[in-house]
DNA sequence: TTATAATTAATAATGATTATTAAAAAAGAA
DNA sequence: TTCTTTTTTAATAATCATTATTAATTATAA
């Protein structure tokens, strides 16, 4: 999303243009390594030296929210622990966290696609699937 | 892993076998929803009130240094940031914690496997490559 | 312009995790 | 066993990423 196509983003969903959200959503774009909200303070202060960490915060959050940007995992707040060291796969709650396995030997036979570039040496992977539980689901439609 | 081999795993990488590991490590298994560090703690505490969270923290840290265990993500330290909400893959680089973006139709094809329980909504899905990128190798490479 | 709502800056508070340190327990030698 | 050394634990303090608070600033709209 270029910065035009952001600024039409911003009042489709609502939110004021301001300063400092070009700024912050400008230097996010520049990024292909997915900065941390520091990372991304520490640069916006450049141009923009009265802005503050919690403001980065806080507009991270907001353009996450209304899906402009997003979180790489949203499930990084407090560690998870798991059982066994083998790799495999989750599905994941957005609710209510819950964390539960999957046993696929269709996931497992993935393999490494074509993309990854060569000399990045891959130990294993991960698939992570992300949706709403049945006791998640069936509370939200309680209320109706 | 059962508690007699966990025993034997502790021996083997030298870790002496304690209480206080035992019922850390037979409480997690009890478990299949990954609890949190805290979740242990007050389970752990019914059987062993003495025992301290940080005791708890330190123990499951140590198993996941040895591999009796794992943390289901352990990019969970600080939170990064993506230009994009649209679910896609990552390269995770585990020494540096670079991110990078794999763009692969292969892993866009995937789909929902069998082994998915039918009542878990499913709204999308990413696949995570953990591994070590072309600057940590070489490196690690350099003092040998 | 003036009133109202949204946003920001500065700072304090929170809370998960880690570090510190002294006591307790385990291991090893004799 | 007993003495010595190493590992582990418990208690607590410290750290640090993130969030909450609040007053000032800015944007919107009548
Ligand atoms: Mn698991
Ligand atoms: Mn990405
Ligand atoms: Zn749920
Ligand atoms: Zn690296």
């Amino acid at each position: 999303m270029g910065r035009d196509e952001f600024i039409d983003a911003c009042k489709q969903v609502g939110l004021n243009v301001t300063y400092q959200r070009i700024a912050i959503f400008n230097k996010l774009m520049e990024h292909t390594d997915h900065p941390s909200a520091d990372d991304i303070y520490k640069e916006v202060r450049q141009d923009y030296p009265t802005i503050s960490l919690a403001t980065v915060y806080k507009t991270l959050e907001t353009l996450a929210k209304h899906d402009l940007i997003s979180k790489v995992t949203y499930l990084h707040d407090i560690a998870r622990y798991d059982g066994t060291s083998e790799a495999h796969h989750h599905l994941v709650c957005i609710k209510c966290k819950k964390i539960i396995d999957i046993d696929s030997n269709a996931l497992d036979a993935i393999g490494i696609p074509a993309g990854v570039p060569g000399n990045f040496r891959i130990l294993n992977y991960r698939v992570q699937f992300d949706g709403i539980c049945e006791s998640c689901e069936s509370a939200s439609t309680e209320q109706e």
